[in-house]
DNA sequence: TAAAAATACTCCATAGGTATTTTAT
DNA sequence: ATAAAATACCTATGGAGTATTTTTA
């Protein structure tokens, strides 16, 4: 059987083409050497060595093999440089998954910062929202998914890596636009456009409820999956609507973001991973996810 | 050292995901596939698998690793394939050189029944007259020579494989053109068309001396160092030539061939090559020559 | 005859085997 | 309780060493 020995003592002695000086640079002694040719030439079924006990001279097939051999040797190296890399999270790929708001959040500085510190890992993108990823993250169909709390499922690990508070998205024309804040019983008797409930439950009874608290139940006109739709129907006056205040970096036109004065309700954004995906990749990444958002 | 056999039981191990039936298709016990495959670990610096007792799964790292393993033993066959197909002959390079004359005669056949049975050597031809091509063989610059012997070289051996009669050329417009065949004293008082003496000592001496036997010495009107040349020259009227047959081949307009009354005077064609090049492809090459060219 | 590769043999390192333990399901 | 990998220990193959012979320039 050939061994990666065989191909290191050719091309020892393809290179000094003397069995002597090879065994020497090999830290050997010669006739060994001159064993492990022979046996190397009986496995491959030809000469590799023209020789005549005074000069050793490659055979033409001696020389296609040795450039072979190089080429194996020097292969190998890469490869198990590749496995350290990956072994270090600095090679890979990974896919994510992204609720809309993110991209306006907290993905940025995010990928900004893995992409220049690993630059060799492929990262693909998919937005959706929290249930799908959830279904996807069990299917392995991603890898890290950026989505809104709560996850109950035991096999997920999820941090929350962003808190920040809600507001109220009015149309330009509305008169509330110049006051400096804003209780919700002052839009008691508005239209709401919010998102569909099972989307992000958590956030859409907080909602709910807090209207509740404030004597109303909130009258939603509208549901919209996304939140730029949200903001382009409150730009057309459609309704108003309670936006995480990331929100506000859209910079839509017809749009006015104004604080809420009840006791602030929050917008949270979690990372979630598979507690037994131990992928070096992953594991970079959420190192760097942590570095960035280290939650208050 | 990681050895082949590291890269062969990993793959079992990667493909089995079990150690046990790993072990079982490698004819082998389980304990020291385990311990190869610690020590290829320790080796690479990184874990190729998760291991928790009841089950074995691939690291990314080790994803990695299997396919570049796959591949190392791929590429080792098919350099061990190739090794065999180059000391079979079956595959490498050949530099030719020829004098133009052989273009007409011996190369197309040779060239044809080489090309089919031999379609994977590489061939490269260079039209050269015989001093030069003699220098380019202890040179190693060409292989194979087809030349004009004699050749006086030790290192270099020759054989002739084309032995043919020369013929007269002469302009169409030639009196001598009517008669069957021509002597050489017929042409005493004709002007000469030949090579250069040093281009082929042997065949002009020849022609030299046959004229001699003749009463004559021939006035050499014209030297040219090219066949082609020479019978353009008589075709032009300048003077009539001494040729071999084969050139007849060559279908010039305005030229007539003529067989010679004398005991016929013989242009020879031979094969030379390094005594002391066993190169496969070169011996390959020379029985295909000898196949074609058994030398009556 | 001198230099270098091949042979002959000897030895020991280590690949591989056997028995057993550990551990997770 | 069981299946599977790891650990411990032993065995023996074959890779490597030493001494010697062979070969040819």
């Amino acid at each position: 059987m050939i061994e990666l020995r065989h191909l290191r003592y050719f091309i020892a002695v393809a290179e000094e083409l003397h069995f002597g000086r090879a065994a020497e640079r090999l830290h050997m002694a010669q006739p060994p050497l001159s064993q492990q040719i022979k046996q190397l030439e009986a496995e491959l079924g030809f000469q590799l060595f023209h020789r005549t006990k005074r000069s050793v001279q490659l055979t033409e097939a001696g020389q296609v093999f040795l450039a072979e051999s190089r080429k194996l040797l020097h292969q190998l190296e890469q490869a198990i440089e590749t496995g350290r890399q990956v072994n270090r999270g600095e090679k890979g790929q990974l896919v994510i998954g992204f609720v809309s708001s993110a991209a306006y959040n907290v993905l940025p500085v995010i990928l900004r910062r893995f992409r220049s510190q690993v630059p060799a890992v492929r990262l693909e993108l998919h937005e959706m929202p929290t249930n799908e990823q959830l279904d996807w993250l069990r299917d392995g169909k991603i890898d890290i998914g950026f989505l809104r709390p709560p996850v109950e499922d035991k096999a997920l690990q999820v941090t929350t890596i962003v808190r920040e508070p809600m507001v109220v998205a009015l149309p330009e024309s509305h008169p509330l636009t110049d006051a400096s804040q804003i209780t919700l019983s002052q839009l008691a008797n508005e239209g709401f456009i919010l998102f569909p409930r099972p989307l992000s439950p958590r956030a859409y009874d907080q909602i709910i409820s807090l209207c509740q608290q404030a004597g109303f139940s909130p009258n939603v006109v509208q549901e919209a999956m996304q939140m730029q739709t949200i903001v382009s129907l409150v730009a057309g006056g459609i309704g108003v609507s309670i936006v995480p205040v990331s929100l506000e970096n859209m910079q839509r036109a017809g749009v006015v973001y104004k604080p809420l004065a009840e006791p602030t309700p929050c917008a949270e954004i979690a990372v979630a991973w598979r507690q037994n995906d131990h992928s070096p990749s992953i594991q970079r990444f959420l190192e760097i996810v942590n570095q960035a958002m280290v939650l208050r």
